[in-house]
DNA sequence: ACGCCTATTGGACCGGTGGACAGGGTCGGT
DNA sequence: ACCGACCCTGTCCACCGGTCCAATAGGCGT
């Protein structure tokens, strides 16, 4: 049972992950069973290899790991859908502790990182939150909302149940009431529905 | 040694929260000594009354309890400084997870908040620079990224063979080297592919 | 000519998906 | 006590989506 997975530039474990996380595996690429949580402890950040290591694992937390914190990588990682950023040289307890966090919706930032990432965030959301019209979100129930959202993050029917701890069949039901209330057909079109975006096509004929 | 302090507008202490800090103080007013984690359960969310409280301990973090998650409320109350909000009808394990993260910095969110701050903070922070649509196409042969961007749309397998005059058999086949080359395993991931393409990686120093 | 890529299609397989029936529970308002 | 929400779960089933096994045909560079 893979739990944690280690993501690393490095040909070993660091020890202090090991004393977190006993049953650690550790891997130059992304691969293997879907695990609990993603360590990206890859030195140069690559926001190419990041997004596809998230993207890998849908639903699975992904926590980057810095010898050195940069402020700007840190929001980029954030950015990039990454669900923490820490010190590699993190006390086991801290990164048990990170994990928790992750695993259970949070979003683990240093101290002096969120302040940035709360003032940009609510000042969009609270600012903007009444001028948009589309976001059907405010028609969902919380439990709806919240499926809904999964699926948006591209989180199959499994993989929603599973981090909502609920059974897949609920996962069916509560969306299945989305569909119906946001007036689509399908998880795509909600998605479609949720982001609003056009995208209009010009494809050659 | 107060640790753990509840404001309520309750008069008794919730059992969950006595269950996971047995040496928690129940007020109905901010007061006493400095606590280590500041728990804001009062009812109707004031931001005022919060924001007098958690400037009533500056660096104690604050997290807010409510009965009923409310996206707004939430992003209220963490524009004004709150490290969390939670169900106040979690689990004491849960409870405990929490205080652990935002003691140690951390911010904790509802799931269903964490897409909606991320990517709205992604959006202020990095700017509009990735605004541009769909750079994996390039990646496509011509015939790829029609039933990609088809696929985009919302269409299914079979609209998307109808308008390009093809069998739906040959769609797959399309779609099919489409998540190949994007590394994305079925369709929804690939419209989140092609929606937001970070790209312009200055990974710093 | 020979490989290589691209476009097209077929059949078969199986898991994911969505709808159509169900039910169970809690909670707040009437 | 009733009723209506919301939440959670179940079974059955038709369909769609994705991948496996192929095949045919044209263009392009060597």
């Amino acid at each position: 049972m893979t739990r944690h997975l280690f993501i690393s530039s490095q040909a070993k474990l660091n020890p202090r992950w090991l004393a977190a996380f006993p049953g650690a595996e550790l891997r130059t690429a992304v691969g293997g069973e879907r695990p609990e949580v993603l360590w990206w402890a890859v030195v140069p950040l690559d926001a190419a290899a990041l997004s596809a290591a998230i993207a890998a694992f849908p639903g699975v937390p992904v926590v980057v790991l810095s010898p050195e914190p940069v402020q700007e990588d840190a929001m980029h990682a954030i950015a990039l859908g990454a669900r923490g950023y820490c010190h590699s040289h993190a006390t086991p307890g801290m990164l048990q502790q990170v994990a928790v966090a992750v695993t259970h919706g949070g979003l683990w930032l240093g101290p002096e990182l969120m302040s940035r990432v709360m003032g940009a965030a609510s000042e969009r959301l609270l600012g903007e939150s009444h001028s948009e019209p589309a976001q059907g979100l405010e028609l969902l129930t919380p439990r709806e909302r919240a499926v809904a959202l999964e699926v948006a993050r591209g989180a199959t029917n499994k993989e929603a149940a599973r981090r909502l701890d609920i059974t897949e069949r609920t996962v069916k039901a509560h969306l299945g009431a989305a569909f119906e209330k946001l007036g689509v057909r399908d998880r795509l079109q909600l998605v479609l529905a949720l982001k609003y975006v056009p995208l209009d096509v010009d494809d050659a004929a």
